[in-house]
DNA sequence: GTCTATAAATGGATAGAC
DNA sequence: GTCTATCCATTTATAGAC
């Protein structure tokens, strides 16, 4: 069957995401598909592999959302970004929660990842300086620009594990992605004018997504 | 001999904090220690009973480093507490890298975990509101108190798996713990009244903790 | 492409001597 | 308290038939 690659990796991704990376062999994998663990190898090499293609959708995913924004910025396109990244975030949440042991096995991965960081470091440092701009938020110190940027990034990146660990989120069903988008945009709210923020908050509230 | 099981707890978290809790093996312990797999598992009956007994140290230290502020609160007081809480996540730094894991297959220990965090997130919505009630911070809406306090708990927590996983700092070196601080306290330093903001960012650059 | 069967290695844990 | 020896279960991965 041609499909057989992007079954095993939808199979593995929802696996991971809900008994945990480290509790998943490739042969529960195989199992959980009616396949035979022969097959699963015929297709991924290692556990390794199938990981590294689930960080390709991630890649292709996060640089998908943050694609260039035209000026001048509006509160809702601000708003939709933050909502599809949680988004993603949430769908690879066995990637995002476990990320440290992931890339400490996998030196390439580990630095494909790091490659993308920078770029969506700088994707929204840039985001910030436009809005600057464009006057819908108070100018910062450069250093605290990036301080700012990476303060977001951190909040985004963990807020569905904080979710699951700490407020027992469940396991099986979808986390509010709407708190997780309001806590990151406190970050950004005492610089915003007032109107955009406004309109910011609005935009949140009525957007739906996934 | 007295100490033996300070000894495993002490060789565990080395380990676990260089080479990953998954990658750490009792046997590996053992050896690490020039001690038999027998003994170890005299002293503890599982792995997991000896991260248990890491997260007792943690859940001590957290409690000490978060004593009951003076009133009014100086910012010298309010930034050793940051730097100490950022201490204590980097020394164990496998635990806070690993928790959805760990929890997920602890739940004793999952629950004890979210007892520590409601206490932490009490003690730091509370101090936040002793700021605002001393006049060193300017009023917040009482539900953006909260996300305050959780983003700072979230910022905290995961910065030194960011430090390590995109940052590439050394695994065997302490990281710049005083830039963890800075980064918690940018989500402060809008609320803060300008001279009490401009002692904190001092007392940060002046105060050595570890 | 897919299966069955199984090798090879590892890791958690225990028994029993000292 | 500590050691040696070892068992048992799990996991990765491959060989070879279909």
């Amino acid at each position: 069957m041609a499909g057989t690659k992007e079954r095993i990796l939808d199979g593995s991704l929802e696996l991971f995401n809900n008994r945990g990376v480290q509790a998943v062999t490739t042969n529960h994998i195989a199992d959980h598909l009616n396949m035979s663990p022969g097959n699963l190898y015929y297709h991924f090499r290692s556990k390794e592999h199938i990981i590294r293609s689930l960080f390709e959708r991630i890649d292709a995913d996060a640089r998908a959302v943050m694609a260039p924004l035209p000026t001048p910025v509006s509160p809702q396109q601000w708003a939709e970004v933050f909502l599809h990244g949680l988004d993603t975030v949430w769908r690879y949440r066995f990637f995002f929660a476990n990320i440290v042991e992931i890339a400490g096995r996998d030196d390439m991965l580990a630095s494909r990842l790091r490659a993308l960081t920078r770029w969506i470091l700088d994707w929204t440092t840039g985001a910030i300086d436009a809005l600057i701009e464009q006057g819908s938020m108070t100018p910062l110190a450069p250093g605290d620009r990036r301080r700012l940027a990476e303060n977001v990034f951190i909040i985004i990146w963990n807020w569905t594990s904080y979710a699951v660990a700490f407020r027992g989120e469940s396991r099986l069903h979808e986390i509010d992605a709407r708190e997780g988008v309001l806590h990151s945009m406190l970050l950004l709210m005492p610089y915003f004018e007032p109107e955009f923020a406004e309109r910011v908050r609005a935009a949140i509230d009525r957007t739906t997504v996934g």
